[in-house]
DNA sequence: TATGACCTTGGAGTGCACTCGAAGCAAGCG
DNA sequence: CGCTTGCTTCGAGTGCACTCCAAGGTCATA
């Protein structure tokens, strides 16, 4: 994949905007330092695995905020939106349905008033995986005694 | 090796009739015993929590074989039945599609011979629940740094 | 300047796993 | 006998999370 060098490199990068956007990041590497983070969607399609398409249908339905745009209106991401993407997939990994995430983006964008409602609702979500892992610790036991049920009895 | 029933066994259990169907049925109690296990489709949605239609649907599928009537046509479950939604139930946790479902119960109707590659649909499958088990640990962990982050912050 | 890969949009389509509806038959009860 | 409840069938509808399409504009390289 030839990836385009995105050579609008804004020059003077306000030292981190909202750190209210993405709290606590993770340690992730960014592929690009600050100031020359202005990945087209190909480039994201890259890092994140996601379609094209899918990271559209995000925006579109408020799961992202307003993605930054170049000057013929092509979006451009930046190491924030790619944080975003990342936790947003691990929530998804959970199970959580779109609307919940759409949801909490929202109260993200809400501001810092909104902190106990977002805790609550990560909250609520951790006790979901929590009885997940324990529903498939089960059934993993289930699956063992099958498992070696046709081990000793079908060869 | 099979299992053994553990503990409160019924008090006439049968010896194991098919054991091709059930392999290594799991350690649970029926509403009622061998003989008298002829259960009306409402009675098999109040033990298992499916809905009837799904019930209708499971066996139109193929993903049920085919189920004991009455004089008059309706359903007659039996314990095999239960114990067979029972996994079922289990397999769908893991998200397993169900077209994979009914491959494994063509599998089971197959007979003994299919002995292996059951326990390869079913490895696979252990497999993947393992690995998801992995996810949502990491999921996990990600939730707790957010949380810890509201917690301290948002109050 | 031309090529071809890449980007834009709104809306329509897909696949999965149910979920429901309509029309009709059968059993039990006052 | 009428009523209620529960069962039957097939086929259509729902909700979710994408996924794709068509028509057209943009961009770097030859």
């Amino acid at each position: 994949m030839t990836v385009m060098q995105t050579t609008t490199a804004a020059p003077t990068q306000q030292p981190d905007r909202t750190p209210a956007d993405i709290c606590s990041a993770p340690p992730r590497r960014h592929p690009r330092p600050e100031g020359q983070d202005h990945y087209t969607i190909s480039e994201v399609v890259a890092f994140t695995g996601l379609t094209a398409h899918t990271l559209r249908w995000y925006e579109r339905i408020g799961l992202m905020s307003h993605i930054d745009r170049s000057h013929t209106g092509q979006r451009r991401y930046s190491n924030r939106d790619l944080d975003w993407l990342d936790f947003v997939t691990k929530l998804r990994l959970t199970g959580m349905p779109v609307a919940d995430m759409v949801r909490y983006a929202e109260l993200v964008r809400e501001g810092e008033t909104t902190y106990p409602d977002r805790r609550e609702l990560l909250e609520q979500t951790r006790r979901d995986v929590v009885s997940r892992i324990a529903e498939l610790h089960d059934t993993l036991s289930v699956l063992d005694r099958k498992i070696s049920f046709y081990e000793t009895g079908g060869n």
